[in-house]
DNA sequence: CCTTACATTTACGTTTACGTCAACGTCAAT
DNA sequence: ATTGACGTTGACGTAAACGTAAATGTAAGG
C-alpha cells in the first residue's frame, strides 16, 4: 500500500534549498504539522507537498499568512453555499492578483529583450573595435 | 514644447493608491528624486515612471533594494565590455526568475481553476436541493 | 485673525521572516 | 569514553517597509 515515506528535516531542507530553521519557522506559522519521533520531527508526504506550495507562494510574494489562508481554504470541505459563495469570491480576487502579475511579468520580460538586444548590439561593436586594433 | 508636467506627493499617492509616506520611503531609498518648490516636493514624470516601476516590481515580490538596482542598471550607460557582460548576466537571472514566476503562476491558476469548478458544482446542486424543499 | 488642509522633518513603533547563538539530547563511529 | 553529526528548544537579534504620532510650516478661505 501507499508506503507513505517520510522525511527528515535536513532531507526537506536540501531538496527544497531552505534552512532547517526556516521550515521550523513555517510550522510555527501553521503550515507544516510534522509528526514527531521522540523529540524529532517526522514530515509525511503532505508536508512536503505543503512546502512546496508554501516556496511557490513565497516566489510570487505571498506572506505566510495569505498562503496559510489558502492551504486552508483548499483543504476546507466547504459544502454549504454561503461558504462556497465566499470561497469562490476569495478565488476570484486571488485569481485577479495572478493575472495582473502575468501582465507585470510580460512587460518586464518584453524590457529585458530590449536591453538584451542593446547589450548585443554594443557587444559586436565593441568586438569590432577591437578587432580593429 | 515638453510641458514636462510635475505632481505634488498627494497627488501620484491618489493615483497609484500608496501612502505620502510610502512615496517618501522611496525617496530615502534613492528611488524618488523629486525637486523642490521651498521646502515641497515637486515630482517630475520621470518620477512618476519610477514610482509606477517599484510597484510593479513590488507587485512581483522585489525589495526596494532590487527594484533600485534594476532601474539604476537601466538607466546607466554600459558601454564597456566587461560591463556589458556583467549587465546581461544579470538581465538572464532575472529573466529566469521571471520565468519561474510564470511558470508558479499557471499552476497556480490551475488549481484556482479546479476549485471554482467544484464550487459551481457543489453550488449547482445545493440550489437544486433547495428548490425541492 | 483663525481655522482647515496639506505639507514638512524627526523619531520611535511594528510586523514579517527568518538568522544566530546557546545549551542540551542522541546515536554511531572511533 | 569521546567525538562528531544531526536533532531539539528557547531566546534574542535583525533587515525591510513602512505606520504612526509629534511638532512645525504655510497657503487659502471664511
Amino acid at each position: 500500500m501507499g508506503a507513505q515515506r517520510s522525511f527528515t528535516i535536513a532531507e526537506l531542507a536540501a531538496e527544497f534549498d531552505v534552512t532547517p530553521r526556516a521550515i521550523r519557522f513555517y510550522e510555527d506559522t501553521g503550515l507544516l504539522e510534522p509528526t514527531r519521533a521522540g523529540r524529532n520531527r517526522v514530515y509525511s508526504q503532505r508536508d512536503r507537498t505543503r512546502l512546496k506550495l508554501t516556496l511557490r507562494g513565497k516566489r510570487l510574494g505571498l506572506s505566510l499568512q495569505e498562503i496559510l489562508q489558502l492551504v486552508r481554504m483548499y483543504d476546507s470541505e466547504a459544502d454549504t453555499a454561503p461558504q462556497l459563495e465566499a470561497f469562490t469570491a476569495v478565488l476570484q480576487s486571488h485569481r485577479a492578483q495572478l493575472e495582473q502579475q502575468q501582465e507585470d511579468i510580460r512587460v518586464m520580460l518584453a524590457e529585458i529583450a530590449q536591453h538584451e538586444q542593446r547589450c548585443r548590439r554594443l557587444l559586436a561593436g565593441a568586438a569590432k573595435a577591437g578587432a580593429r586594433r
